[in-house]
DNA sequence: CGGGATCCGACGGGATACTG
DNA sequence: CAGTATCCCGTCGGATCCCG
């Protein structure tokens, strides 16, 4: 019986998968990417560019978005610090949200990201047709 | 029988965010949000900002990336105009993979988001520490 | 070497109903 | 008003097998 190599090719690449999930896990652009690319949290992070809004005001202004989703994504959004909620104790409850500085820090990469699709999004749908054809 | 409404509230809802969806489907930012926050976009952008490489070339840089879905995401590129694909007829076949000038130009926008995210990360780190806390 | 085709499990997210 | 809880279905993406 020979040195056989205890684990197959297979295993290996998966082991190197597994190693590179774990490093794109870590890495900080991933991170924010996952976080804008979020359908609702840009659409959120505009909203709020003029100043705080209410539950009810951020459910009309980003007309789309669900109960469940308006909620979820406020949530994260604040865990990571990027917009307080305040809830003022009265009948009927308020809850106000607005950017932090951190939060407000991020409108200017949001800025560039439309700045750069309004700009080349023609191109892009030019080279669509012409693929397609 | 008074002038009721055809429509309820709920119904109205519902068309009300189907026109939402409509409109977010056209918006230039939303579709290169849905780009760019595709798991493996920005690495092949980054992957070939230093020059052409091959599919099995990419397929080793980017280790995490399944068959399927490095050429999935390469057609969706290409079809897109962001990267070029050259195929070298030979035994056996080479495939050269390109940024265009337009992929190229979408590079800064990238790095914007990368900048923001290794600047501001351990912040948001620590506030959501402070969250769950 | 550079894919295409197929199957299938996980999960993101909408609809709905209920609550402090 | 501002949520929470549950169900449920569609899609994304990995695994696997096959091909020119």
């Amino acid at each position: 019986m020979t040195a056989m190599p205890t684990r197959t090719a297979d295993q290996q690449r998966t082991q190197e998968r597994a190693r590179y999930d774990a490093y794109l896990a870590e890495c900080p652009a991933r991170q924010l990417l996952d976080r804008i690319s979020d359908k609702w949290v840009s659409l959120l992070l505009n909203a709020l560019a003029d100043g705080p809004q209410r539950y009810s005001e951020l459910h009309r202004t980003v007309a789309g978005v669900s109960q469940k989703m308006l909620t979820q994504t406020l949530r994260t959004l604040e865990r990571d610090g990027l917009l307080t909620r305040t809830v003022t104790a009265a009948v009927p409850v308020r809850v106000d949200y607005a950017l932090t500085p951190l939060g407000r820090s991020l409108l200017p990469v949001v800025a560039a990201v439309k700045d750069w699709a309004e700009t080349h999004i023609e191109e892009v749908h030019a080279a669509r047709r012409a693929y397609d054809a």
